[in-house]
RNA sequence: UUAGAUAUUUAUGUGGUCGCAUGAAUUUUCAUGAGGAAAGUCCGAGCACCAAAGAGCAAGGGUACCAGAUAACGUCUGGCUAGGGUGACCUAAGGUAAAGUGCAACAGAAAUAAACCGCUUUAUUUUUAAAGUAAGGGUGAAAGGGCGAGGUAAGAGCUCACCAACUUGUUAGGUAACUAACAUUUGCUGUAAACACUACCUGGUGCAAGAUAAGAAAAACAUUUAAAAGUUGCUCGCUUCGUUUUUCGAUACAUCGCUUGAACACGCCAGCAAUGCCGUGUCUAGAUAGAUGACCACUUAAUACAGAACUCGGCUUAUUUAAUGUCUAACUAA
RNA sequence: GCGCCAGUAGCUCAGUUGGAUAGAGCAUCGCCCUUCUAAGGCGAGGGUCAGGGGUUCGAAUCCCUUCUGGCGUA
């Protein structure tokens, strides 16, 4: 898991984001980003049940957390992100994912 | 050697770097960290609340040979019976069809009820009518036990012998289901995974159970006989003693429940077995956007199916690789 | 987590209760009609009744089980 700082926990959050949140996507992920007055990217993840089974999305999971480890200080600070998987992104593996989030990150152009 | 049957085990390991959860220690370290099915949610329990979990009706049940095991079970073990297989062995929802109802298409004369053809007798008379008859015919999933002899107008369990089934009884074996022998009775279609009947079982809701918090203001109704709310689908019974609604106030998206348990490992004894008694030792996930990932090296037969969410016992389903014990059939050799 | 429903032709649905020819509309293909197309008429093809097993003489239908899809519940 990404440290405390770095997580969006509360419902409340994941649904103001859903609402008002900016996108940009490719074929694998979705990526929702808001503004926020906080000196910390705070990042969620969100994968449907249609990717696969609960393995499959625990593993998706994991790997995107330790892809967004290695990147946290690249992130622009003042906004919160949501990841949302598609069920395309079942058939990659580690380095295409990561491959996918830098894309979906460059294309809303929040990279340092 | 080939082809099988059956029982069981296994679910890679070690080290390094970065990172996560919980608990210790106390300030940067240590320990532990998904499964044999964690899955499906098909049964049985614990636990919590609802009276003290109660009564009746209704409803439901993939309950239904016997004995045993178990906390309990629709589970398991051993047997009985029936069916399948050359065999090792496997499979079975396996009570009542003589309480009653329903259904059995098409074909066929006829489907639970019998005369279409045929056979025989009588009458009429030259092709019909009446009576008797289930031996023969064809239909069908299924046609009133089988075969032979006697008997007869022709036939028929009508009578008899044998065989098969069935009812009841006796004897022998077995805890029992049941089996065997002997005597005796009868001529009875199938279907209950159709309705039904008999016996047995089930109170409801599920950790989103439930516990902890702090109250304030306003309005309406009621005045102890009740009313209202809760409790199971309904009726009773029972509980609460002021009740209901609205607004404000709580980082309650919190804390507890939450992991020591019908627990696990080893050994001994009892038992054919399921399993049980006793002794010794161990503490072994507990999250809440929800902990196991990334990279490297060596290693292995281990690449599959697949992720705990209150906890156990089963059942069902998915599945890689390798190995072991016992047994069967066929062939070959000694 | 708990509870519930559905699956039949390429598509939308009957038939399931009460067991015995698997049907309708649209779509597709062929022919007719028309100068041609549409419309209309005639005809044809297309179904492991989601998969597997069982009960029965016989199963889309009854029973069990698996899969897929969907819904409700704070």
């Amino acid at each position: 898991m990404l440290k405390e700082i770095n997580r969006l926990t509360k419902r409340k959050e994941f649904g103001y984001i859903y609402k008002h949140g900016k996108y940009s996507f490719n074929n694998y992920l979705t990526l929702m980003y808001v503004q926020t007055k906080l000196k910390n990217p705070r990042i969620g993840f969100s994968i449907s049940k249609k990717t696969g089974k609960a393995w499959l999305r625990n593993k998706i999971k994991r790997q995107l957390r330790e892809i967004v480890k290695n990147l946290i200080e690249n992130l622009n600070p003042n906004y919160n992100y949501v990841f949302v998987t598609k069920p395309e992104i079942s058939n990659l593996n580690f380095n295409e994912i990561k491959d996918a989030l830098i894309d979906v990150v460059n294309k809303a152009k929040l990279m340092k």
